[in-house]
DNA sequence: GGACTTACTTTTGGTGCGAAACAATTGCTG
DNA sequence: CAGCAATTGTTTCGCACCAAAAGTAAGTCC
């Protein structure tokens, strides 16, 4: 058995389902792990030994003392050998590549940027191998790498094509496989994104679980039985085609009363460059706002009062536990949170549970992560499905 | 309480799989069921051994024998006793009962209506152990009732809230049991309609199903991984909170541009009288709309443009593979089935699956089917759980 | 009538699980 | 300190389920 490569896969379901629970929530004890997954106590005996010899758990020496002077046999609590291998993710924009190294827990141990000068897939991808050959210097036992990218995926491989990068069926992971040695998942951002969550973030353990995202464009991510459904639109400017509200506002990227047009940060400048002429950021907008500026606060009422109704349909139709609010334009919610939760309530049913709503502010090193824990998923733990 | 109490045995999980497609897609030979459960050969051996000893399956003569010349041994189709059991299933409005016997298979053998002259739950209870009788004398082995009621159901036993009867907690299922000596499930009309259609109609098989009913208020059913997702607010007036268009119009029963002001029988009813003056029924104002009637096309179109905006917004959020349109407000489909998907193409991504809609025109016969289907389901199949 | 084809059955072995007995390690009690 | 209770983890056993392979049955084709 070499110890850091990946000689871990494959795992049987039971197997999967105690090596992520442990790789989620911290260090956990057999018997707790058999109470948390409804198995029996000689299971977690029978699950554990192999994923221990293969070298993906350890026993730690009960770390929790303090206080935990219970009778009886002591615990031994089992974990992931967090720095037995780290992750690449990487997220590439218009002008910069992301990258972030992370532990097989997901932590970001580094942070790495580099701006991209080129389109070129063949150059993208040097820039990429040049980035992994820069972290691997401090983080030598790189096991493999996610890519996050804006745009149409196939087979975690393939860009079938990415709008904002003119690609066209470019072949990626070969690309930088070829380049680092290492093995490769590529993903639309989006989905990587929800993935991530799904694991490690709001979505744990969740059987129904939504992720909207608000950027430069919405992102929309749908995860039931714990599992992602894709579909063919996705990354495609479906925003566009979400009308919120038919008498709202018409931008240059959405159609009239659009969530695109409503919400996106692109559009909510557009907005307020067009009524006062003056172009700000989407901060300095939320600033304005906040401060009592007319034209502002109207525009970011209106989008709150969007945000509010779109989270309600989501709500009412899908009626996930929660609802994960992310990306960069989400800071929204701090200056008119109040108004997307009264819209909310408008637009429910008294008795409805109420909406499980988790704001995420996310910069791109948490995209980045995003690919990274995909990389985990498929590369570790071998759930690799369409 | 999981026990079926009726004469069949509890089935296994392979058990109960089988039987369902038995019963669900007509006679199937092992070797088909093994192709469509994905199963080998031998285990279909195993699974239906004790079915068809208990009963539920048999061996029949090979129907198929037209033009069926192929060579090798002849399969041996298997079939459900389809008359070995029959089921009662009424639907419970607030001046009839409607009820129906139908066979194993949920065919429809006879029906049956009384009206309800009272509202007392002993004395409503005695109706239908009076219609029970009455369709016992032609249909003897009778095997179990389900019965639909608009409203609040707990535990397929109790109503809890039912607005119309103004019933609170009533135990109908056991007051039912006490005058019949059958098994007795009860559901909310909503639920069960679902529930029959995810089984033996439109959803069948599917993985991510929607019924939206219309009538005389809206109804809502979501099946994900073939299981119904029950909500707090169910039949309980949600659709009153469904905002489609915040400068539509607004009728008594629903809030301004709700779903139920835009698309119930009663509010399209509500909107031309207040339009015109003159009171029609629904069948009167939809043929009005066809033939050119402003008013009536006004209310119609508006009805069709919030109708197919709900749809899309459906598909947009859940992505379901089919929706059903159900109730007896569906006509609006041959009237204005054109504006419907002309809308749902507006609000939907150009290269999104197309929608899997279908409309099914449904009388109160058919909601009573659904709790005959439902009370099958429970009772033959015990595949009862919260 | 023999070759072939297809449907089904039986046998065998493997997997994954729970139940129960067993071993290990601590705290508590007298 | 011995004995006991409590708790964790291990081992063993048997059950339920399944697939693969080999065997049997029942027909068609030439």
């Amino acid at each position: 058995m070499t110890e850091g490569t990946a000689g871990w896969l494959p795992l049987s379901a039971g197997e999967r389902s105690v090596a992520i629970d442990v790789l989620v929530h911290g260090p956990l004890s057999r018997t707790e792990l058999a109470r948390r997954l409804g198995l029996s106590a000689g299971s977690l005996t029978r699950l554990t030994k192999p994923l221990i010899e293969s070298g993906l758990l350890v026993e730690v020496p009960e770390a929790d003392a303090p206080a935990e002077s219970r009778q009886g046999r002591p615990s031994q609590p089992l974990d992931v050998v967090a720095d037995s291998g780290f992750f690449l993710g990487f997220k590439i924009t218009e002008d910069m590549v992301y990258g972030v190294v992370t532990t097989l827990r997901s932590h970001i141990v580094a942070r790495h940027d580099r701006p991209l000068t080129t389109h070129d897939p063949a150059e993208v991808a040097d820039v990429l191998a040049g980035m992994t050959a820069e972290l691997a210097k401090r983080h030598p036992r790189l096991a493999g790498i996610g890519i996050g990218v804006g745009g149409f995926v196939q087979d975690r491989a393939v860009v079938g094509e990415s709008p904002f990068l003119l690609w066209r069926d470019v072949p990626l992971a070969d690309l930088v496989e070829e380049r680092t040695g290492l093995p490769v998942v590529v993903e639309n951002d989006v989905a990587a994104l929800v993935e991530a969550e799904t694991w490690f973030g709001a979505g744990r353990g969740l059987d129904r679980f939504v992720v909207l995202t608000i950027g430069a464009g919405i992102g929309y991510g749908l995860v039931l039985g714990g599992k992602r459904v894709p579909f063919a639109e996705e990354d495609r400017g479906f925003g566009r085609h979400w009308i919120v509200d038919s008498s709202g506002p018409l931008t240059p990227d959405g159609r009239r009363g659009s969530a695109v047009s409503l919400l996106t940060i692109p559009s909510i400048r557009y907005q307020v460059r067009a009524a006062t002429g003056g172009d700000h950021t989407y901060e300095e907008i939320l600033a304005l706002a906040a401060a009592g500026d007319p034209m502002s606060a109207r525009v970011v009422e209106e989008a709150a009062r969007a945000l509010g109704a779109l989270v309600a349909q989501i709500s009412n139709f899908v009626m996930p536990q929660k609802i994960l609010l992310a990306g960069e334009g989400v800071g929204l919610m701090d200056v008119a949170g109040k108004t997307v939760e009264e819209t909310i309530r408008e637009h429910r049913h008294p008795l409805a549970a109420p909406v499980g709503l988790e704001t995420k502010v996310s910069d791109f090193h948490d995209w980045a992560r995003g690919a990274a824990v995909l990389a985990i998923k498929v590369l570790v733990l071998g759930s690799a499905e369409a």
